[in-house]
DNA sequence: ATTAGCTGCTAATGCGTATTAGCGACTTGT
DNA sequence: ACAAGTCGCTAATACGCATTAGCAGCTAAT
């Protein structure tokens, strides 16, 4: 039952030649010296027909290093419904992305190692079954990012990543979205409706991604007041609301949609108008039918395109050794329609 | 620049001990026989600590045979948007139990062969990089199943397939969800509410899928009349309804989801009411919230579910060497609002 | 006739790890 | 004191393939 597995071997015993001459066979054309006959390669090609044999691509990789492989890891895990539909773009773009350059895609799906959280640098590091790696996710471990950069490992991460510092150091391949400009464009455009108290709902640190946001919402406040900060992201929406009504502020904005969901309808459901009495703008969002009813104002995030650039940009690094860059894709702004205007003093003209 | 990856050899170097024995450190407590002393475990530890040294997982593999890595291979690309909603609940089940068992996902998505199919057996087959692979797609290339049968590599599939034929044939190790039971209870169903006069859009032969639907319909159809069969999927809207309304059939049961939203589309713009002039029985779908605002009288297929059975018995194939074998999982009626009563002779009473 | 060159193949080696047999230096038992 | 173990480690090998050096047999050139 437990028929050993078919190897060159095999092959080369079946056509009656050496092992070496079936690898030669079968890696063909690029043997350009020492040809080998016809007669011969038919031989050998017929004894692989007739049994089926296939190279052990895991052995394959071990003799040439290489095996036209990208592994995709995520902090988080790629699939759960919850995280569905941030993860999915990113994958919809990779997949294709490799698809075209002719790779297949590993995800790396460990088991989350000590204290739940997931590592690369784990006892059993399954990067190295892949060529090289996009690597997905919010937050990223220093440490390992630290590592990663200091070994000679190709990857390339989806979103903006700071550099690392120390010898080994330096700046991180990367292809981001930018946030910076599309977070200030928001809020240049709410103080263009009249808007000069604003909240915010969203950190002013920790990953790249939030501490982007916040820059770019302070870049363009020039002069605004800045009534209120939550920095808590997911808290009860009427806490949320009040703090909001309370501050004055005229407009919030949100780093996390479902945030500004359950505030909207909060809001709706104790009859304010939005955006008559409170606007709202979410700081980024996937250009997807939303499942609420809202059609918010926001940027939308590329997140196919940066998907497609960073496996691009990978395979530029496995192929040609290139360094690899720090590219940042812009947002596009989405009209919406919760960002109002605010009317000077009257209450009606 | 290039620098050489770190092997074992240089731990061993740097620990001064052999290679062999640094060996014995990273595997541990499986040493039981020759233990190593704690002093030179930590000296070995040291060096490991120190450089960074992960273990290459395919030179692991290959001495070993096992790496814990399972393989999905999909017939059509994995994550393209239009395959989102179907191939979705499969990944979540898929990876969900993968995790739990301790193993990582090899996404196959070979680049399209000639004729643009995917292929298993291709030339470069990365089947074997993984210890044993779960297969999805509808339609499963005979001469492939074939080969994998008469293999010895571990495959579980998902979704029924029939046995395969020939010498070295046998049944397919396969989790699959019983269409033929669901949809002759939904054809029950449909009799039980006055219906005699039945419509069927979807293959009758085909994928094991459709073949199933197809005898289910026909099992419960018990003396009531089959008014049209429409073998072709993805029709025109109204040519689709005229053929039904002209065939005299008060309900249709479509095998997809598309193409009855379209005609329960076209039916409403009509000022056909559904259920009232028409009834809509979808053989088939996920436990979603659909994108369409009717709520279809169907049946649901348990995707996740049936991902994680076939996950669990591939592992059971790869671990205990077991055979793998035929699973049906039963599909949950739903109500929804499309499947009405037929009034005997009266309009109105 | 000797050398040079070509053709058609094979032996040998390396890739990085896991594993096993076994060796030298001790310790213990009798 | 000698056999029989135990301890701590290493040498050697296998895994399946790609690749290189090179060998034998031949032909063509000098």
């Amino acid at each position: 039952m437990k028929r050993p597995r078919l190897t060159q071997r095999d092959i080369a015993r079946i056509a009656g030649v050496s092992q070496a001459t079936v690898s030669l066979v079968l890696n063909d054309a690029k043997a350009a010296a020492g040809r080998i006959p016809d007669e011969t390669r038919e031989r050998v090609q017929k004894a692989i027909r007739e049994t089926g044999y296939v190279a052990d691509p895991i052995a394959r990789r071990m003799a040439k290093g290489l095996n036209r492989i990208l592994g995709v890891f995520t902090y988080e895990p790629a699939f759960p419904s919850a995280q569905a539909d941030f993860f999915a773009p990113f994958l919809f773009g990779i997949e294709e992305t490799a698809q075209t350059l002719g790779y297949d895609l590993l995800l790396l799906t460990g088991a989350p190692a000590n204290r739940g959280k997931r590592r690369i640098f784990d006892e059993n590091n399954r990067l190295r079954l892949a060529d090289g790696c996009v690597i997905l996710g919010r937050e990223f471990d220093r440490a390992e990012l630290k590592r990663l950069i200091a070994g000679d490992y190709p990857f390339v991460a989806v979103g903006r990543r700071d550099p690392v510092g120390g010898p080994t150091g330096g700046p991180v391949p990367y292809v981001g979205a930018d946030y910076v400009t599309a977070t200030a464009e928001m809020v240049r455009r709410a103080r263009a409706k009249g808007h000069s108290m604003l909240a915010y709902v969203g950190p002013s640190k920790g990953a790249e991604s939030s501490v982007d946001r916040w820059n770019g919402f302070n870049l363009a406040l020039d002069g605004a007041e800045l009534a209120l900060h939550v920095p808590e992201v997911g808290g009860k929406a009427l806490t949320m609301l009040e703090a909001i009504r309370r501050s004055g502020a005229t407009v919030a904005f949100f780093t996390e949609l479902a945030d500004a969901v359950v505030v909207d309808a909060a809001a709706r459901s104790q009859n304010l108008s939005v955006p008559g009495d409170l606007s709202i703008v979410v700081l980024g969002s996937h250009i997807r039918p939303m499942q609420s009813g809202t059609r918010f104002t926001t940027f939308s995030i590329p997140r196919e395109e940066m998907a497609r650039r960073a496996t691009q940009m990978l395979c530029e690094r496995i192929e040609a050794n290139a360094a690899g860059g720090q590219v940042l894709l812009a947002c596009e702004p989405v009209e919406g329609e919760t960002l109002g205007t605010i009317q000077q003093e009257t209450d009606l003209t």
